[in-house]
DNA sequence: CAGAGTTAGTTGAACTCTCACTTGTTGAGA
DNA sequence: TCTCAACAAGTGAGAGTTCAACTAACTCTG
């Protein structure tokens, strides 16, 4: 721990730059679709991954996945998308514990409503300033950090997502 | 407004996958920060930035331009930092209305603490995942769109930001 | 210099997210 | 079959962020 790979000049001002470009970038995208659509991102996320799939009606856990959320986050989500209207919650037949998420009507009308002005705003965002090129080397490095922190993660994921019960045993 | 420009598969595909890495990676970020030594990443930006000013102060509205953060958001957190005695305010010799906000010793130490798991995980994280070609096309695109976005953001910034008795004015 | 408008910063409410804990269910092995 | 670890999901407290409203100080301009 002594002998910290510290960053030289060139990383250090990728970084700071990264980190800069994101935040401004994802605020925007934030900010647009909280205002035009009364959405954080993150909901809109969701609808957009029930929107996607036969039925329109995913598990809690799998909507979890998909969506990059803990379960928690997901059940406090789709409690307040219920609140509104525009997920549905069923009983999953052949699992007593499980649930099922279930974009209504309501909720397509709505992201299809919010969907225009959201990717508008990544299309301004992020497209029209990059060179084909550009966007060519961002997908392929996005693809590579994709791949390289779902195998390991920066930090290990929180213990929402399952395991404590273990840890709790192995520390206990 | 009718006539959305809709992305093509190559651009879908590039969004998603960037939405995921950004997402992945800074989830870590932020969740190692918070493990290893109980501090969001916008706080330790905020340590960052006074550590590396002259008297190791700045104003308020500095801190919060330099940081991104909205002027709000930086009141929050520096009487948060304040409590835990990483920062002191003091009050501005020239303009009345204005607040100093000064990194302590102990906050210089925590930040001391802090840096080498942080940079460890942004190291793992980004640089050991992406060659050195990845690392100069992250650099370019990031300068880009931190050009792009700094003139004409994705949507108008918060009315926290100032602005917001212009607009008044106009629109009464 | 008076008043209008602007700027600096703070505050509180509303909301989201995280973490740790709890409930109820499933399934594998003694 | 009984038992207990593993799993699915929900819950509530605590923390951070945003937005709008507010106070106070500054600065123009007539």
């Amino acid at each position: 721990m002594s002998d910290t790979r510290w960053l030289d000049e060139n990383e250090q001002q990728t970084w700071r730059s990264f980190m800069t470009a994101t935040r401004l970038f994802f605020d925007g995208i934030e900010r647009q679709l909280q205002q035009e659509s009364g959405l954080p991102h993150a909901y809109y996320e969701i609808l957009v991954r029930l929107s996607e799939v036969p039925g329109r009606t995913l598990r809690m856990s799998e909507l979890a996945e998909t969506s990059l959320s803990s379960r928690s986050r997901i059940s406090h989500s789709v409690a307040r998308l219920e609140e509104m209207g525009w997920v549905r919650r069923r009983r999953c037949e052949h699992d007593k514990r499980g649930q099922l998420a279930e974009l209504t009507d309501e909720g397509l009308a709505g992201l299809q409503a919010a969907a225009p002005g959201h990717v508008e705003a990544v299309r301004r965002g992020l497209f029209d300033a990059l060179s084909p090129e550009q966007v060519a080397a961002l997908r392929d490095i996005s693809d590579t950090l994709v791949a390289h922190l779902s195998d390991k993660p920066v930090w290990p994921a929180a213990a929402d997502r399952s395991g404590e019960a273990t840890a709790r045993k192995v520390n206990g």
